[in-house]
RNA sequence: GGGAGCGUAGCUCAGCCUGGGAGAGCACCGCGCUGUGGACGCGGGGGUCGCGGGUUCAAGUCCCGUCGCUCCUCCCA
């Protein structure tokens, strides 16, 4: 057996978890800040709950899609994306009976069985929210203005980022458009490249995100989604713009962009990084008005979107590289001698219970090496030699600054935190 | 899915072109200093040279295959 993850599959070691956890606790916050409650959802779902949703023309589905049969010969897939589960627990457990907005969010690992590279990883993290049961524009601004909150919190300027905004109309819209699509690209076909002729036939809104220069010409040209928009959903569409120029958050209106999954409706966007390439897009999201009832629920809209954990990573430590890491521990103990070992050991727990970081040497290294990692390790190190605890004393040293002082050890333990700053 | 580059010590990498000693820095351990860290000096441990095959008297070095990572493209988070 070779010792060595799969292919795709990435370990975070302590020193870069430390950014991960920080990161997992502001989004936490920022989302209950905007009244999101978080649900977690099991990593495996029915295949069909994603072909059904996604959609089975879909890149992600077609090809992604982690699928395999269990003991059972049930087909099940790895989550490729999470707003499917979301969907399903709320019509499963009936949500939409409390007759309120079901504002919930998740953070975890998606898997999507892709060519790894940096910042994609097949199994990947992404962290979400998704709001259901109303269809008021206020709600799509609120998720919008959620995205660039978060996106500040984390230390992104806004500068730095820009929002891809367009609307792609309701089920009624979207026959009439998808054709106003197909009919223009006919009388081009023979510019198209060989994926775009397919998409002609499957999905032609799929071709308006090629990125193939000789496509590019005929998308150019293309009919828009927004003039195809039917009057709810211009002026839901309106209605958005005026309060994001209220909000005073930007945006930038992209004909082109549809996103890679079928379920969407009206209003989709992306929160982009100008400081990555071609991957720019750090979350994605939009309205699926009609997913609930697809799945069998009463009709419900939604609207919510999804960012990606490992590039969030990426953009934050190509800004300011890694801080120097901190000492995670208050106290390391240093015993001198046979003696101050069992008396150490005594202390560790000790002061462990009382809530103070402690730890000691379990490598029998010399007293100077376990200095060193004192320093390295802790804010303070705790001497316990025979000389002072014959006297029922302990030698605490500040290694930020160097200084020391002997005290009793009775006196330290019933308040430690009186000597620590 | 298509194209390119790179895999040598825990880490960063040199060595490969022009085949013959497996190396440097950092990290780690010990000693100078057996009761006190960050400096310095001296010494030490650690490698299936990604893996498999081929060429050769001889392969880290040349050839083929394979796996992995990275970059571009694609896709998207």
């Amino acid at each position: 057996m070779k010792v060595e993850s799969v292919r795709g599959m990435r370990d975070i070691l302590p020193e870069e978890a430390g950014l991960w956890q920080k990161l997992e606790n502001e989004i936490r916050s920022v989302f209950s800040l905007y009244g999101y409650r978080e649900i977690r959802l099991p990593l495996l779902e029915l295949a069909e709950l994603f072909s059904r949703t996604v959609g089975e023309a879909t890149d992600i589905v077609h090809k992604e899609m982690y699928v395999f049969p269990d003991k059972k010969g049930q087909m099940l897939a790895l989550r490729p994306e999470a707003t499917a589960s979301v969907v399903r627990a709320y019509i499963e457990h009936g949500l939409y009976a409390k007759g309120d907005l079901a504002k919930l969010y998740y953070i975890g690992p998606m898997f999507r069985y892709e060519k790894p590279q940096r910042g994609r990883q097949r199994q990947f993290h992404q962290y979400g929210v998704e709001a259901l049961g109303s269809l008021d524009p206020a709600l799509d601004a609120e998720v919008i203005d959620l995205a660039w909150h978060l996106m500040e919190r984390v230390g992104l300027s806004r500068e730095g980022l820009f929002l891809r905004l367009n609307s792609i109309g309701c089920r009624e819209d979207r026959p009439l458009y998808r054709e106003a699509l197909r009919s223009y690209f006919s009388g081009q076909k023979e510019k198209l490249c060989l994926d775009c002729q397919r998409r002609l036939e499957e999905n032609p809104l799929r071709i308006l995100d090629c990125k193939e220069p000789q496509c590019q010409g005929a998308i150019t040209g293309a009919p828009k989604s927004l003039d195809y928009l039917c009057e709810k959903c211009r002026e839901h569409f309106e209605e958005l713009l005026s309060i994001l120029r209220d909000l005073g958050l930007s945006y930038e209106l992209d004909p082109r962009l549809v996103r890679g999954i079928d379920y969407y409706t009206r209003t989709v966007f992306e929160l982009c990084s100008r400081e990555l390439g071609a991957q720019d897009a750090l979350l994605g999201g939009g309205r699926y008005d009609d997913l609930v009832e697809l799945l069998g629920g009463p009709p419900t809209p939604g609207v919510g979107f999804a960012g990606g954990m490992e590039r969030l990573v990426l953009v934050l430590s190509q800004n300011r590289p890694v801080d120097a890491e901190a000492p995670d521990l208050d106290v390391y103990l240093v015993p001198i001698g046979e003696e101050g070992r069992r008396k150490a050991l005594e202390i560790l727990a000790s002061l462990r219970r009382l809530g103070i970081a402690t730890d000691l040497d379990y490598m029998g290294r010399s007293l100077r090496k376990v200095m060193s990692v004192a320093a390295r390790r802790a804010r303070y190190a705790l001497l316990l030699g025979p000389d002072e605890l014959s006297q029922g004393k302990v030698n605490l040293k500040d290694l930020r600054s160097g200084t020391s002082s002997t005290l009793p050890l009775p006196e330290f333990l019933a308040r430690p935190r009186d000597f620590l700053s």
